[in-house]
DNA sequence: GAACCTTTTGTGAAAATCCCCAAAAAGTGA
DNA sequence: TCACTTTTTGGGGATTTTCACAAAAGGTTC
């Protein structure tokens, strides 16, 4: 067969599973259709030769993460957002994945799906490679009405998650009600993980954070939205066996495949504690939002924090600032330390500082203060002399914490 | 002569340290009179014979305190207090006291002075007892005149002393001159410090209290008054090396006293943070009181704190549960941790709060627990494990040990 | 009761921390 | 300048802490 012979798939077709069938008799080969989040759409039943990755894709019914990444890596997705050929890709033995030829579909500027072609047997010739053009050009349509589709289902979720988040929704039913509606099982525990861009996100951004998200197949994602320059996400913690650690794994990666694969940076995520009960799920935004305020005064120290769990002292840090503005209280032992800094032109303060961020350990803290670890321990016997510390009582030692990092707030 | 013979000492004179000669004249040996509380008050010059402790009380005008306390630990100064009757008191090298007499000066039930004679050459003997006694009657009214003098200005300075614990003098120079007209120097300095009795205080121990206060060498008391069971002091820090580890000595010091000697128990010392601006007293006041409330609700983990700025988190924990309140935050790892003590029927939670109480120090926490520090260690790791924590994080620490006592606190 | 898991305790070697001493360097004041 | 104090650094040994491993004890499940 040439490109010039009549279209083969001009033909009218009730699901998208008979299309996959057509092709696949076309062309000889199993054939798969998946969306742009590569979710499993339709694929070919008369070919039983198939590899391992395609079965895994077909009882997930979407493609496997780590092939996806492998394909991101090797060069063949960005190649397929790119242009409307077909592109040959190597079988990838770690992955599982035969020599396969893919293409994608294309709505206006925008892919909206991809339709592979297993070369198990033969390999595809140039006119098999036209065939596909044409096969894609025609899944086109019936591609943009499962969008639409998925898209009003999409406002929804939107109007319902941003009701949660505001805590408009108080009765327990009515929220659960809504999950059902949308088909969202609701699960048992959640925590809400905020992305904050520096800078408002693009349409175009919002679609490669749909595409990450709905690839993603370590967390489950149950509602997100956008809102100018934060990314709001609630997700389920039912199942994890470390959820929290868990959930910075999964930001930790979402930063850094929008770095790698769209080069958007400085994007820090935060992420609020776990809850069981739905109406908590504005505290928990409200938890993200104050990390995310915290992180901004305190940008050193909390620079390995985006938990509202993990922010320790930083939570109450502006609440006691104000207790102290009214009753004046200083500090002794951080009184008398500043002092001698400033007659002898030392910096115990520092130190006391470094010693204590780093947990009492001298020789990390001394590696900070690049002095001997020493002289460290000299300098910490002359704060306990002149600040009247005792270093082995954890309350003097939190309170000067404590009063260290409230002096900075307030120069702040 | 005996007792027989006429009164010597019926014979009008101008000053005590006339009288203090005249009885020396009679008995023939160098005399001192002091108050109640050992001040100097007069003594003859007639004798040059002397013996160390005399000299040193001459030249400070007062008893060196390390003398009273050994004749208080010898029984001599209780047995002034229980009779009228002369008592014989043998040298005591260590305090440089060579053989004496001396006699309690009385008005009603009370003393209100001592009479010393030193037997440098001669003992006294029968008849000079009785002449001590009569020399000793004679001796009440002028210093009952001396009393009420003092009286007047110790209403006075009660008076100025509630004046500023209510922070009802705002104005620092009338601070100082108030200061100047009761003949104190006001210190660069200074802190508040309370005494709490388990009851209210009688006007027999308020003697007592006055009797060890001024007969206290160890630092300067500016002002004190008693409030019901509260005595409280305003001291000076003025020229102290340690000001805080000074005052707590002086505190446990009194409370022993007050025990030993009077059989005042369950006293509670409590100290404010150090100042220098005399507008601050009231706020001074005011910490103390807040101490004595955290004591009440934490007895056990404040044991050990006498002062404001020691008490560390304890200074804001009531701020922090009500914070805790209105956001329904819980401690990830704390209910984790619960969860699991209760499914196993384990003490995890304990545990931790028990390491972090010892500093993180994995022996002594053992040693508390009654375990082996491999058991705790075990432990430790599992508290890890399950409760998502990182025991090298400083802040995580302070976190966990705030949420454990914010339950303690809401479970009071 | 057997199989299995969790917890406790013990042992010992490796690693680290602590502590004392002393020398050098830096700073201070007459 | 010199004497003096304070601070820094280094060495090295005693002590503690840490860690891995193993055995024993206690609990749970089938």
């Amino acid at each position: 067969m040439s490109n010039r012979l009549h279209d083969p798939f001009r033909t009218a077709f009730d699901s998208l599973d008979e299309f996959a069938d057509l092709i696949s008799q076309v062309l000889k080969c199993p054939v798969t259709i998946e969306d742009s989040n590569h979710r499993l759409l339709a694929y070919s039943t008369h070919d039983e030769r198939t590899d391992s990755a395609r079965i895994s894709t077909i009882i997930g019914r979407r493609v496997p993460e780590k092939v996806i990444n492998q394909l991101w890596k090797e060069g063949t997705i960005p190649a397929l957002l790119k242009t409307n050929e077909p592109i040959r890709v190597k079988s990838i033995d770690e992955v599982g994945l035969s020599n396969r030829v893919a293409i994608s579909i294309w709505k206006q500027e925008e892919v909206i799906g991809f339709i592979w072609a297993l070369e198990i047997d033969k390999s595809l010739t140039d006119d098999d490679f036209s065939l596909l053009k044409q096969a894609a050009d025609a899944a086109k349509n019936k591609l943009l009405q499962l969008q639409t589709r998925k898209n009003k289902k999409e406002e929804r979720s939107q109007e319902f998650f941003w009701k949660l988040l505001t805590g408009h929704l108080k009765v327990q039913e009515e929220i659960l009600e809504n999950f059902h509606t949308l088909q969202i099982t609701p699960s048992s525990s959640f925590a809400v993980l905020v992305f904050q861009f520096n800078k408002n996100i693009t349409s175009k951004e919002e679609q490669n954070i749909s595409y990450l998200l709905k690839t993603n197949q370590r967390l489950k994602i149950m509602l997100y939205t956008i809102d100018c320059n934060q990314l709001i996400l609630l997700i389920s913690a039912e199942g994890l066996e470390n959820p929290l650690s868990e959930l910075e794994q999964f930001s930790k990666v979402f930063v850094l495949k929008m770095g790698d694969r769209y080069g958007v940076r400085d994007i820090t995520p935060v992420l609020s504690g776990i809850y069981k009960d739905y109406q908590k799920i504005r505290q928990a935004y409200e938890e993200t939002l104050s990390v995310l305020s915290v992180k901004q005064k305190f940008p050193f120290e909390t620079k390995d924090i985006y938990n509202y769990q993990k922010l320790g002292i930083y939570q109450f840090l502006g609440l006691l600032l104000e207790k102290r503005k009214n009753e004046e209280y200083e500090n002794y032992s951080l009184t008398k330390l500043h002092d001698y800094d400033q007659k002898h032109n030392s910096n115990l303060v520092e130190t006391l500082e470094i010693f204590l961020n780093n947990d009492n350990n001298i020789n990390d803290a001394a590696k900070e203060l690049n002095v001997h670890a020493n002289t460290l321990n000299y300098r910490l016997k002359r704060i306990a002399e002149i600040g009247e510390v005792n270093f082995k009582d954890p309350n003097q030692k939190m309170m000067l914490y404590v009063d260290l990092k409230l002096e900075k707030y307030q120069g702040i």
